[in-house]
DNA sequence: ATCATAGTCGTCTGCCTGACGATAAACACT
DNA sequence: AGTGTTTATCGTCAGGCAGACGACTATGAT
């Protein structure tokens, strides 16, 4: 099968990026408003084309700093203080997913800590983090009692499989600590897996089980305050990646 | 940002197949022989473009079927007694992984039960499955004594991800079963975790760990002495497809 | 001072796993 | 027919880990 020019059919290529982060114990996700057709007006995922020059992680990497101000975390570079966690999630190629043209889209996934407002060109209004099972929902009324229309083309899929791989990928991982701020406490930690998870768990098995675990956590001799109670003291994301045994998400 | 043609470069989009079975004790890929320029002569992964009107798992699906005649697994349809199980696996698309264009491939994982010849357009030289370590090694003398070249592409990359997703899936999931026939003995099943991870089991608690996963296994009151020894029973994939708790993979 | 809140340390029990002995049922020899 | 070999299958036991939950500690709020 020679690779004659005419033999294949050109493709647009883009990223959609699922951003993820906690905030007010809910996960959240990132969405954008669409300022043109089609489904102008309509809450999509961010994303964009890929350029010529770039290397598909390249691009994702620069479509999230365009709407967070995010850098990618370097996996080269374990435990940096600054940076989103950001993984090819997959592929979405259906013919039809765009009205348009023929579009394949590798969605990538980004897990960040709570941030301050997002952006989107600079205009708040088009950009926001919204709880996952909001833009999940079809069809009924959000919080604010708006009506709620579904996500743009396929973003929906798109998201359920970013939120599944978060939710199962922090179960084996240290992930779970790309949500939290560079310092934070074991409980600050377990209010993470809860908000992922969708459960509440045992305060004290919880402990027990991040704080025995090699490489997950490490000290830094400080204490904190700021959840009320006890002062609880504080830890970095050690050098662990891969948990074993694993954390255990309770059954449904 | 709107969707101007002539704002976005065109892509070639292709799918890759990283295509496993088990055969004598060994876990091994299907590996083509490239008939044209560049890397030709060299041994590649099977794949090819992307038609205007196909789906990217219709695609994959193409290609496997003609490739070695298989057909997928419908995923809607669990316990299929023919065909193989087909994911997407991940997507490549650095600049100058095609030295001739800008090329993104969307690599898909396949697993079949040990076939008989593989076909590559009916010429079975060009065409042949090899043990991934094979495969994989950088240079140095297969076991024919021929001196080795790395795959085609970054071919040798993907066969990497392709035997990591293995590796790590069948311990969460009951895809074993997909390189077992339709029926097979505890015994089959253990040499597919053996050969898949490259290390020896211990028969007795293995038999207790799969038999006593709710499931996994369906009796079908057969017996069988192809392994010789005492008769074994014979059992076809259970409806489950998530194992919990998991296989454990034993330490390095 | 008392209460509420959150963090941390222990205990106990049940389940699962790894290590390994023992038995069973076939075939290949002699 | 007997003996050895091979594979399958059942059982036992000890160690480790997880869930349930009691107890204590250290802060801020009333």
């Amino acid at each position: 099968m020679p690779y004659d020019p005419s033999a294949f059919p050109p493709f647009a290529v883009t990223v959609d990026l699922v951003v993820l982060t906690v905030r007010r114990h809910a996960l959240c996700a990132l969405a954008v408003r669409r300022g043109e057709p089609p489904f102008q007006g309509r809450w999509a995922l961010p994303g964009g084309f890929v350029r010529a020059d770039e290397d598909l992680t390249q691009a994702a990497a620069r479509e999230l700093a365009e709407e967070t101000g995010l850098r990618a975390h370097d996996p080269a570079v374990p435990a940096q203080d600054n940076g989103a966690h950001l993984e090819q999630l997959a592929t979405y190629g259906d013919p039809k997913r765009d009205p348009r043209m023929r579009v394949v889209s590798v969605a990538h996934l980004a897990l960040a800590p709570d941030l301050p407002a997002p952006r989107a060109g600079g205009d708040a209004s088009n950009a926001r983090w919204a709880p996952v099972e909001e833009l999940l929902q079809q069809g009924g009324y959000g919080r604010d009692g708006e009506p709620v229309a579904p996500l743009a083309f396929d973003h929906a899929q798109i998201l359920a499989d970013g939120v599944e791989r978060a939710r199962s990928k922090i179960e084996y991982s240290s992930l779970a600590t790309a949500f939290c701020p560079p310092e934070f406490t074991v409980g600050e930690l377990r209010r993470v897996y809860e908000a992922v998870w969708g459960v509440a768990l045992d305060p004290r098995n919880f402990h027990r089980k991040v704080t025995g675990t090699p490489g997950f956590l490490v000290p830094t001799g400080g204490t904190t305050t700021r959840q009320g109670g006890r002062p609880a003291q504080l830890f970095r994301a050690g050098g662990a990646t891969l948990l074993n045994p694993p954390m255990l998400r309770p059954e449904v």
